[in-house]
DNA sequence: CTGAAAGCGCTTACAG
DNA sequence: CTGAAAGCGCTTACAG
């Protein structure tokens, strides 16, 4: 690899203006031919500025980390490619974490800001963490912002409109003529759980309805949870008719169980998911879904980071545009029965 | 940020003795008591060492970069799960990258060791690229590794054995009293795709049949792509009365096509797929696969790129053990009509 | 047993 | 308009 010595010997100059001129100093006055040698010769040396030297000299890696506790579901390609597309416009690089280990992030993350390897991170917290914890590990660093998940006390963060989401999805059942209708929900610490349900739980009341107990699980996303829950609940009597299920894997999974349990969908019970992966169009039946704008909150997520690391205070967004779209497959259908 | 010389004074040591006891150095002579004031004034600051300075000394950055064109399957992670445990072992850490941009992953690659970010790379190609395209971008430089896909005459790669992937989903269909076999195959550039269609035609041969060409699709693995193979392939006469899908994301499409003609599995068509993904389980029918190591591919992948750095010749490797395996699910089952 | 010094590649105030 | 020099944090041959 070419060095900046290198390239000022080959242009004729010195080291200071080679580098003034690479880097585009704009209170760099030179001559229009001194600059052209310089570029020539980057050129010809294919040069990338040595990123360690830079580096240390600036105390800026100018790389940004994505944090996330599952990399297994399509979703979070969405979240990725966002992030991912804010760094490049950004001149940063984007690495990627698990946090799915003991420390839930924190260790992961105190060792690369520690090493200089990142400037800051975009953080997706674990469920397995409770808020405190999570407030414990990261604090109030500017040089981290939490993404889908917030915390009470915690600034810096983007999130999903989950509220609209777990509204929009109610309201399509609603519309549909049923009454009876139930929700698969997250863990309960999580506050994206708490935010669908809240949504669920305001169409209910809007329509007039009062949210029952024995219709609202909440064990979590993943699919074999899910098709627990959604036999439990068609178990209760009367069983409802309809099932929000605030993830769209859950889904998958309690679509499965349901068809085992011998029901037929939409005609026994419909079945609607928070969120939209290709997936969603290869189950049987096709789901029907609320697609989030997950890019979004990838994209936005390390914009703010870069604004908080610029010194701008620390913020939380939630995305509000796109809004939660209805993509209306066959899982979803009006009642049998009109009780 | 604790630096090494605020160690050192702390310690009453100089820097050089710091850094040797913190490295382990193992010519160092030292007195226990001072070894041990160092290593508590590193706890004490909570040091890390700058990753930029390290490196800059080493010209070794210690990372390493995946390079990916799709990190939106399920099985994507468990490449890089597998590529991630084996640079946690050596000490090293691991970043993710795409190489769906226009240049496939060549001038990410350029740019990464050009600015010294990383020391080397473990790149998955994209079908979309031949391979005189892909040896002209990456040459045979040690710093690379191939990954699931390999060209004929670069060297240093890792791949699956999906010779006996494709003979062992083939057998599984054979033994079962099939004899009308089709294969919805990748793309013909793909090498992965001619070994798994290889191992098809091996079986074939061995059952004493003949590969048919109005049996064999060769159009790729998306469930779109595999969703229209099928549907061709079931229009040819006679029919064939079982499928093997080289790419599971394809087998999920091709189910949905198949149950949209009306056709019934297994019972008008078995249908069996390469690869296994939590989400076969959530087909209707549930998706019998054969179970491929893709983690072990990460893995060694990781073992070998940090061999070859340390200048072992190239190699290239198929991960035999462990062995491709059968999971059986309900989308197979013996022919209707025994011929 | 321990320390002073050089140097990795870069940027930037400062001097001319 | 251009250059010499300092210094970011680290490791390592070398000297004592």
């Amino acid at each position: 690899m070419a060095t900046l010595t290198e390239i000022a010997r080959r242009a004729g100059v010195s080291v200071s203006v080679a580098s003034r001129v690479l880097n585009g100093d704009p209170n760099l006055r030179t001559r229009p031919e001194t600059r052209e040698r310089v570029v020539q010769a980057a050129k010809d040396l294919n040069y990338t500025a040595n990123y360690a030297g830079r580096a240390l000299r600036l105390a800026r890696s100018k790389a940004l980390a994505l944090i996330v506790p599952d990399v297994s579901t399509p979703l979070f390609a969405d979240l990725l490619a966002g992030a991912a597309d804010a760094s490049g416009e950004q001149d940063h690089t984007l690495l990627l974490g698990r946090s799915d280990r003991v420390t839930a992030g924190g260790d992961l993350v105190r060792r690369l800001v520690g090493e200089g390897r990142v400037d800051g991170f975009v953080l997706q917290r674990s469920d397995d963490l409770s808020d405190q914890a999570l407030e414990n590990l990261v604090a109030n660093d500017a040089r981290i912002v939490l993404v889908a998940s917030r915390t009470p006390r915690r600034r810096g963060s983007v999130v999903l409109d989950d509220v609209a989401g777990g509204r929009l999805a109610t309201e399509h059942l609603l519309a549909l003529g049923h009454r009876r209708v139930a929700l698969i929900g997250g863990v309960e610490r999580s506050d994206i759980a708490r935010r669908r349900e809240q949504g669920y739980t305001e169409a209910l009341h809007d329509a007039g309805l009062r949210k029952r107990d024995a219709w609202v699980t909440r064990l979590g996303y993943s699919p074999d949870v899910a098709a627990a829950a959604a036999r439990s609940l068609m178990a209760t009597s009367p069983a409802p008719t309809a099932i929000v299920v605030a993830n769209v894997n859950g889904a998958i999974g309690a679509l499965t169980a349901l068809r085992q349990g011998g029901f037929d969908i939409p005609g026994d019970v419909s079945v609607i998911a928070i969120h939209d992966q290709w997936m969603a169009a290869h189950t049987w039946p096709p789901l029907t879904t609320v697609k989030m704008p997950f890019y979004e909150v990838g994209y936005l997520a390390v914009r703010l980071l870069l604004d908080q690391l610029a010194g701008a205070p620390a913020e939380d967004i939630v995305v509000r545009d796109p809004a939660p779209l209805l993509i209306l497959r066959e899982s979803t259908g009006a009642p049998n029965s009109a009780v």
